[in-house]
DNA sequence: TAGATTGTTAATCGATTAACAATC
DNA sequence: TAGATTGTTAATCGATTAACAATC
């Protein structure tokens, strides 16, 4: 036993490439048009077509000369790219503004993403309503019985700094495979499990050092 | 007039290294130790000690050999690149639960930044307290007045898809030089305009793709 | 057909990694 | 001093850009 490889497989495609055909995707959903040319892409997202071409030699994809991309099957294959056709059922711990936020967001579905609970341990908030939920006590055993039943795989942390790790703890103990962050502190998590780390505040930094620089 | 230069001065700091920076001034304001080794924020980070050094490079940061960093110092400097010093207020623009939660977030002090003021077009919420704040009514009237006064320069949209565009619109007109989205639509802005995209539903798309080539 | 736009290869550019000298 | 860790240069690797042929 213990026989697993160390050689994780390196993403084919490059990190950078990855991130862009996500905006691509979130691009793609809001268009109304048909097809879509690599200049059309570029312009709003300020790149060029070249590298919008580039990208798409990634994924299988053929635009048609004089007309562009097709939208539909590029949707299609972006989406089958990150397992949209899937649907995720998630959980999220902490049911503070951020948490309802996201318990509350409508884009999910259109991502293969459903939030099936919402936990917390304030007991004013307990038995309240987010959106459709009912906010459940975060005990380990409503825990299990969740993650059991919803065949739950990815959890979302939106609880305060002092108490992320903790969480993070008990939904691993508990089963969950992937981690998706809001709170502002580094986690450990054992390998294996997947962490996304989403610091809200990293974009207001960005915007300062531009201003900054005027 | 209108001798606008169009070459735009290149980020001097190269934009992988600028978003690791980024990563390790969150680690140090967590970290409670006084130095800390190019080795032990790379383990943190899950990168290489030599990358940690290179990156450091870019700012003026001495470290000692055998004892590593001395963390204020490298706080500071961070902080200087980020323009963490100057203060800068902001106004958020929708009191749901995402504009509420950026509004009583408290981790904004620590990087330059202050609320000052909540704006919705809902007369449910408009007059309700989000925290300190109240919620004002969305007029050019109020936007006006507020962005003059606490010489606001950074707008923050967490409007619903449909009016994010027209919300970014009348902030830019009001003088607002930057905006931060977290709407999830590709906004235009007129150049010179500081536009940064928060989508928040791009970290589950990296987390999907990751835990289906398992 | 002519022209626009794609797809792909080759050239360039830039970032990461490796190696090692400097130093506390 | 010896050893650990930094700082920096050179080598490698990988991503972007440029050029152009293919094609609708």
């Amino acid at each position: 036993m213990s026989n697993l490889k160390k050689d994780r497989k390196p993403l084919e495609i490059p990190k950078p490439t990855f991130e862009r055909l996500k905006k691509y995707l979130a691009l793609l959903l809001q268009e109304e048009s048909e097809y879509i040319s690599s200049e059309g892409i570029a312009e709003k997202l300020n790149i060029t077509p070249e590298q919008v071409r580039k990208d798409f030699t990634y994924i299988n994809i053929k635009g048609k000369p004089k007309v562009g991309y097709h939208i539909p099957p590029l949707i299609n294959e972006l989406s089958e790219l990150f397992g949209i056709g899937v649907m995720d059922n998630i959980i999220i711990v902490g049911a503070g503004n951020l948490g309802s936020a996201l318990a509350k967001y409508a884009g999910f579905k259109k991502i293969g993403v459903r939030v099936v609970a919402i936990f917390d341990n304030d007991p004013v908030k307990i038995g309240s309503f987010v959106g459709e939920l009912s906010v459940l006590p975060f005990s380990e055993e409503n825990l299990k019985r969740v993650i059991k039943r919803f065949k739950v795989k990815i959890g979302v942390i939106c609880v305060t700094e002092e108490s992320a790790q903790e969480v993070a703890n008990v939904l691993v103990r508990n089963g969950i495979k992937a981690l998706w962050n809001f709170a502002p502190v580094t986690l450990k998590v054992p390998p294996g499990i997947v962490l996304e780390n989403q610091d809200i505040t990293t974009g207001v930094l960005t915007i300062k050092h531009l201003l900054e620089k005027k």
